[in-house]
DNA sequence: CTGTTAGCGCGTTCAT
DNA sequence: ATGAACGCGCTAACAG
């Protein structure tokens, strides 16, 4: 591939000149510059974005670590965070965690080797501890969707106990006594707080509450169908049931229709995190609302500026999930 | 950050034999080693990407263009590269084109400076002539989702007419004898050849075909319930529906449910794609499965080889959509 | 306005 | 086994 050097002799100038009409340099004759352009173009030259990032010690990059891109949530958080991030004339690399330890290390460090001046990490595997050297490491790096005390000012996170309560309650201020909850059993701090949301909320209201009327599965549809038929099977005097997020429910709402009980008339359900399938099962479902577009823009200007040696505004980095109102909540009307 | 020269200076050592460490090369003493380690653990050394970019000739990086990472089926297509890429020790550099042709352009020269030696390129904006320039200018690129026939060895394509066909003849041989189709809006390849096979099965089969039966609208949910608000107008006496896509055939569910049409009793609606909302909708989805996990992986090796000099073999490259039942048409049972 | 030159961080000969 | 020196492609002084 032709480098500065082929163009330059191609044009007849040195290379600084053939360099300066690259970059827009108003110091460059009409002359030069298309005699440059043309060599360029017959040449078919490419800058090189190596040699540019290391004479200009930066990559203009910035790094996302991520679950799994294929989770429309992720992906909704990528493009949040791409659209922004353009918007400052930055791209994206992108790694997938997987939620492994290992492979979120590795991630973390591939971006750091690409010199990514801003970072915005999603990580469930990697312990406080290694987060917080890593963000010592990286001035511009930032926390979304956990919090960490010694780094709150560099976390983006959300109150998923507030959440989970908010749900719950919704269900009892439309009458409902028997609350049942679908729990994720993957062992991350989301899983507990959730829990503990709806815990509390039965416990403020004076509700029974009992480890007989939560279940357990994988956070997605087959650990939903699961961990519904379990409670089903129990024969409990159910009227609602709360759920870890949108999949479980799905998968809950699948085995119901199986078995003949309809929702909301027969029992109702709620979600957890807005989805994009929550749209579309049936009926169309009452969830809490992740406000992760939101989340992570704030995130990308946080990282961004971090990373430019401005200092963090103290704004809101906790933020409070909403209900969303669709169908599968029997309510008191 | 630390450099291999601080690095070297910290150990006693030269930066040739730093390197070596890094390299793991054989030829370097357990002393050297030893030292060389723990200076760089002193340090936090980091090794410099674009340097190993510029000195190796090579990025280690292959290229994806998509049309919007958010979207659900491009996720799957990147993930499926993405474990192909790792598997290969490549990183991989995405850009979102959304379906605009300048994003389109700006985001493969982008991949092109940073010398992605592979590139599987998703492109609905770009014309055949600017795609093939692209191709000839680099080696190891590949066209996902699209036939260009001037560089066929170089395109991964599904035969959407085949596809579309074959989804309307299931209709047909179940019974159904006036069938509409709802058809995207966007102007390209996959819209007319989705079309097409619709009208072609019609024909086939001897039944009546008309512009009166197919409406159109965006290729999503909004635009699948506007065409079948409008189909639903003009009081055709329609059993059944072929639908664009997933979405489109969601929207059409949607206005069905609110009229209190039933699919499949009263109506029976095939989608397009398999998407992971098909799954979800109530009916569960029947819908054409678009084998994008294994067209990614194939594109991806296609590209890896092409980049490595190795020519193309001649194997499929125009896959065929297969049908998945599930409960949205009434068959003949 | 233009060309010469140094150096960004690293891998790699080629001596030693 | 080790180090000095060169060059990857490019930008930014600096001198002219």
């Amino acid at each position: 591939m032709a480098t500065i050097k082929d163009v330059a002799k191609e044009a007849q100038v040195s290379i600084a000149t053939v360099s300066r009409v690259i970059n827009k340099s108003p110091k460059a004759s009409q002359t030069s510059i298309e005699a440059v352009t043309l060599a360029m173009k017959k040449l078919g030259y490419r800058p090189n974005a190596a040699a540019r990032a290391l004479v200009n010690q930066s990559s203009q990059a910035m790094g996302v670590l991520v679950g799994d891109v294929s989770d429309p949530f992720f992906g909704a958080m990528v493009k949040a965070i791409d659209t922004v991030a353009t918007a400052q004339g930055k791209h994206l690399l992108i790694g997938n965690g997987f939620h492994s330890a290992q492979k979120e290390r590795e991630a973390i460090e591939l971006l750091i080797h690409h010199r990514c001046e801003a970072l915005v990490i999603h990580s469930k595997g990697l312990s406080n501890e290694e987060l917080i050297e890593f963000s010592k490491e990286i001035q511009g790096m930032v926390i979304i969707n956990r919090f960490i005390p010694e780094i709150a000012e560099r976390c983006i996170a959300l109150d998923n106990i507030k959440g989970s309560y908010t749900a719950t309650e919704f269900l009892i201020k439309n009458g409902h006594k028997h609350i049942g909850y679908i729990c994720s059993n993957h062992d991350i701090e989301d899983t507990e707080h959730r829990k503990q949301g709806y815990l509390q909320a039965l416990k403020d209201y004076g509700l029974p509450y009992s480890e007989n009327y939560i279940d357990y599965g994988l956070p997605n549809e087959a650990g939903g169908e699961e961990a519904m038929t379990n409670l089903l099977t129990k024969g409990l005097p159910l009227t609602a049931i709360a759920t870890y997020n949108d999949y479980m429910a799905a998968g809950c709402l699948s085995v119901l229709d199986e078995n003949g009980i309809h929702a909301p008339h027969d029992i109702s359900i709620v979600g957890y995190d807005n989805t994009i399938i929550s749209r579309y099962l049936h009926p169309k479902l009452t969830t809490m609302h992740y406000p992760i577009q939101l989340m992570a823009e704030k995130a990308t200007l946080l990282a961004l500026s971090l990373a430019n040696n401005q200092l963090a505004k103290a704004e809101t980095s906790m933020y409070v999930p909403t209900l969303v109102k669709r169908l599968s909540v029997k309510t008191l009307d």
